[in-house]
DNA sequence: AGCCAGGACAAGT
DNA sequence: ACTTGTCATGGC
C-alpha cells in the first residue's frame, strides 16, 4: 500500500491508475453521481461514499484505515497491479490506444446481489434509464441511510414481493426476472456467495439458473463482482469492437484478463462512438 | 418521430 | 444448433 495514505480520517490514493469518471461512470456501476464541484457520491453497502480528486490524489472522505483494508481495498481492486496489466495489454496497438484514452479505469468488485439485479435491469436498455430504475428500486425497497441516500435492497426483502409491487420502479418486462433472482438467491437455490471459489464456467452456469440471466448478464456479474477476469461480456459496443477492430479474434496478450481488456475497449468504443 | 439501448426467452426453422 | 419476434420504457 505504498501509494495509499491515511490522514484526517480520509484515504488518499495516488491518482496515477485511478480516475473517478473512468472508473465510476464506465458502465460497470450505476449508483455514482458527480456534482458541479467534481465530488462523486455513491452508496456501497450501508455507506455513503464521497470521493474527489485533490492534486495527484483521489480522496475518499470519512474512511479510516480499518474500513479501507477490510472492505474497500478489495472493492476498488487494489490487489490488481494496473501498471503491469496496462503494460501487458499495450503489446496490442488498439488496446494501447484505448488505454491511453482511459488510463485510470479500475474494475470494481461489487456486491453480488446488486450486480445481478443491476445487469438484469440493463438488458435491452440504456445507461441513463438503468440508473433511474436502480435509483427507484433503492428508494422504494432499500434501507434509508439519510435524507438523500438508500442502501441497495437485499434479496430477502425482494423475495417477499410480487411482480406488481415493482411497478413503481418502471422496469418493464425485467421486473419478473428480479423477483425470480431474489427468490432463488434467498432460498439458496442459487448460491451466490460461493461463486468466487468456483471455476468461471461453473459460476456462469450457476448464475444462469436465474431467469433473465443469460450469457451477457452472467459475464458482467462474473467480472464486476466475482473476480473472474477472464469473463468477457459482449454487448452491442463490444460486438462492434470485435467486428471492426478484431475480425480475427482477441490478441494473445489478453489471455486470462480478457475482461479487463474489455473494459478499456468498452469505454474507448463509447468515447469515439465506434 | 423514430431508432435504439451493457439481452433473454420462446417459438420457429 | 442458428434465426426471429417479442418483451416495457424512455433517452437521444
Amino acid at each position: 500500500m505504498a501509494d495509499i495514505k491515511f490522514e484526517n480520517n480520509n484515504v488518499y490514493i495516488n491518482a496515477k491508475d485511478f480516475d473517478l469518471r473512468q472508473t465510476l461512470d464506465c458502465g460497470q456501476a450505476f449508483r455514482f453521481k458527480v456534482d458541479e464541484n467534481g465530488v462523486w457520491t455513491g452508496v456501497v453497502k450501508q455507506k455513503v461514499l464521497k470521493l474527489y480528486k485533490q492534486d495527484n490524489f483521489i480522496v475518499i472522505e470519512n474512511m479510516n484505515e480499518d474500513e479501507f483494508k477490510n472492505y474497500f481495498y478489495d472493492y476498488f481492486t487494489f490487489f490488481i497491479d494496473y501498471q503491469k496489466i496496462k503494460e501487458m495489454l499495450s503489446a496490442d496497438d488498439i488496446l494501447k490506444q484505448a488505454i491511453s484514452m482511459s488510463p485510470g479505469i479500475r474494475l470494481l468488485n461489487q456486491e453480488k446481489f446488486e450486480t445481478i439485479c443491476s445487469f438484469i435491469f440493463s438488458q435491452n436498455n440504456n445507461i441513463p434509464r438503468i440508473k433511474g430504475i436502480i435509483e427507484r428500486f433503492c428508494e422504494n425497497f432499500g434501507e434509508k441511510i439519510d435524507e438523500q441516500n438508500y442502501a441497495f435492497p437485499n434479496a430477502e426483502t425482494i423475495a417477499k414481493l410480487d411482480v406488481d409491487d415493482l411497478s413503481p420502479i418502471r422496469a418493464g418486462f425485467r421486473a419478473k426476472y428480479i423477483i425470480d433472482a431474489a427468490k432463488k438467491i434467498h432460498s439458496g437455490e442459487v448460491d451466490i456467495e460461493n461463486l468466487e471459489n468456483m471455476s468461471t464456467e461453473n459460476a456462469r452456469q450457476e448464475l444462469m439458473k436465474i431467469k433473465g440471466v443469460g450469457p451477457k448478464v452472467a459475464e458482467c456479474v462474473l467480472l464486476f463482482s466475482c473476480k473472474k477476469y477472464d469473463a468477457f461480456p459482449i454487448d452491442v459496443w463490444i460486438k462492434k469492437v470485435l467486428e471492426k477492430l478484431y475480425p480475427n479474434g482477441l490478441p494473445e496478450c489478453t489471455k486470462g484478463i480478457e475482461g479487463i481488456a474489455q473494459q478499456y475497449l468498452f469505454d474507448y468504443a463509447r468515447q469515439i462512438k465506434l
